[in-house]
DNA sequence: TCTGCATCTTCCCATCGTGGGAAGGTAAAG
DNA sequence: CTTTACCTTCCCACGATGGGAAGATGCAGA
């Protein structure tokens, strides 16, 4: 099979694919004479897996745990689970806080007028905050969606 | 004021601010005879527009926009609330989309037992969907957090 | 004045996951 | 045999941020 028709299979484009291959997410595919990448059945089943990992918004590197463990017979479910439960309190604390953003940018568009006059309370507190209390708000806009360093 | 008071008076990092100048978010900033940019209060403040724009997670390129509306004494602030209401819809969508996925996860958190045994519907249904429907979750992961392509 | 330290300058690199595209080789169909 | 569709590797870009090196400057104390 080639990287295309596991691509389509699979979902995951070939850029992706030669990528997860580059950083050692999935091994090294065989090779035919021609240098092209060759795929089994079970490739592309792992390719699911990751797509449908990522579709859950797992990074790359919990992943690469959760094939550890798909891979490895003798594992805990309990483990998986941790992984599983820790990603979802990750989710939710980023919706949360994307929540709180359009809550808070709401507060801000309810007090403007939104007619023909320069007069705007949203670009008037961004100036000079007096509607809104920032300090629940801080942690940098999408620091709460970017990985945390 | 060297970059560093004005680092810390607007709470934006010297990184960011050289970065924002050099993308031409902010206009360049004046030099002192030794080569040191030099900010002006009125500099502090756009500086804390934008943290706070930031905060509020706009993207650089929405926040020059806003910058744009916020010096244009004439503007119309309708049209800064139709930015400010299409971002806030954008937040809310990600959040939905990071509320699915936990939910999703949840539902299989919910099947595992989570105890010493290798068996595992998280990875089982991840391997071969059976308990979710993946069909509505299919926008590729982080790709409902990431800016749209 | 000299010394040391804090701060500034520019420049390059890394992140993370993804896409674009060029230059060149191969497979398969007409 | 020609065309076309695919494959290969390689490099570049994004967005926003941080790290760090190498060198210049500012300021305070001896």
């Amino acid at each position: 099979m080639n990287i295309g028709q596991a691509s389509q299979a699979s979902g995951v484009s070939t850029k992706m694919i030669r990528y997860y291959e580059q950083i050692g997410l999935i091994p090294k595919a065989d090779r035919r004479d021609s240098g092209y990448r060759d795929y089994s059945p079970s490739d592309v089943h792992m390719l699911c897996f990751i797509r449908r990992a990522r579709d859950l918004g797992f990074a790359v590197s919990e992943i690469n745990d959760l094939l550890g463990l798909w891979r490895d017979k003798s594992r805990h479910s309990a483990d998986v689970m941790r992984i599983a439960k820790a990603h979802i309190e990750r989710l939710q604390e980023r919706a949360r806080s994307l929540e709180a953003m359009a809550a808070t940018l709401g507060t801000l568009v309810a007090c403007c007028h939104g007619d023909d006059r320069p007069d705007c309370p949203i670009l008037a507190d961004l100036e000079e905050p007096s509607l809104i209390d920032w300090s629940g708000l801080k942690p940098s806009s999408e620091g709460a969606l970017r990985r945390q360093p």
